[in-house]
DNA sequence: CTCCTTATTGCAAATAGTTGCAATAATAAC
DNA sequence: GTTATTATTGCAACTATTTGCAATAAGGAG
């Protein structure tokens, strides 16, 4: 499986103040920021797109001593949940990535690999129609169309 | 997790026919209808509706002594990929099934896991936008968008 | 700062899914 | 029917992911 490229504009975001007001979330709701939880999410700050549970545990391994993989998919599972980590699944991978305050979702070119953010707004008429013609309320979460991109269409 | 139900309209298909035009055309393109493959897409005709790749070995295994799990995973990716079955995540399962001639997606509802088909023009705007807008050749397999059925929405 | 509660971790074992390879058996050709 | 070819299988080992549980430590209360 070669290389998930990513082309995003990336929200500027200040990891110390994300950092903190993410600690301040987690214990409002009870939870509790772990060095372990703020190294992971740390990496996800600093490593731009898109990440496998593996990549995951080897770059957090890496920098710190041992860190279970369990503690790492729990943990993703965790952000995810929470909303701070958003997960698609990437031509057979799960991978995850920053979850950005306006939903998206990816075209992914099944011949270059290249991924392309799709605006959550394309799907407005859709979610209506499953609404009105179906009475399904439609939670549209990260959403990942296959095909090929202009560049490999020819 | 939940069983997943299924409500589908459904094709009527006769097995002996199904299987025998089948071999033909595995053959045709030098694949072999081995016993083990017969099995597993006689369970398709008979179970209606979607399948785990655990539920087929189960399944599969009970009727006959002992077909190797590996020989089961290599056999659903081997159909879907020549297009008898379809593949597609559902509540972070991959799931299985007879590929219909007439392209489908999914709604899934969370709450009581019931699944509905959704016809494919459903994205045929979509597709056309992405296409003039991104110069993006979107190919929709089976898609599985999660939200809330009318009985489950109040 | 210390103590208490309990969310979270690490470990180890279990469950899923994949892969290399020698043995097998389905086809096609004769 | 017999034989040759090679797609497919079973096995076993491996990677990926999940889970139970006792030990740990984060954060709130005093």
């Amino acid at each position: 499986m070669g290389n998930l490229t990513h082309h995003h504009h990336h929200h500027p975001v200040d990891p110390e103040k994300f950092q903190a007001e993410l600690k301040d979330k987690l214990n409002s709701l009870g939870y509790r920021y772990t060095p372990q939880r703020q190294q992971i999410v740390g990496l996800f700050l600093s490593e731009e797109g898109h990440l496998t549970a593996k990549e995951v545990t080897e770059h957090v391994q890496q920098q710190s001593a041992s860190i279970d993989q369990a503690t790492i998919y729990r943990s993703l599972e965790f952000f995810y949940k929470i909303g701070v980590l958003s997960c698609s699944q990437m031509g057979g991978q799960t991978v995850y990535e920053i979850a950005h305050s306006v939903p998206h979702h990816h075209l992914v070119c099944t011949n270059c690999d290249t991924v392309m953010p799709l605006d959550d707004h394309h799907f407005d008429d859709l979610v209506a129609h499953l609404w009105q013609d179906h009475q399904f309320r439609a939670e549209l979460t990260h959403l990942t169309i296959s095909g090929l991109c202009g560049h490999c269409a020819n």
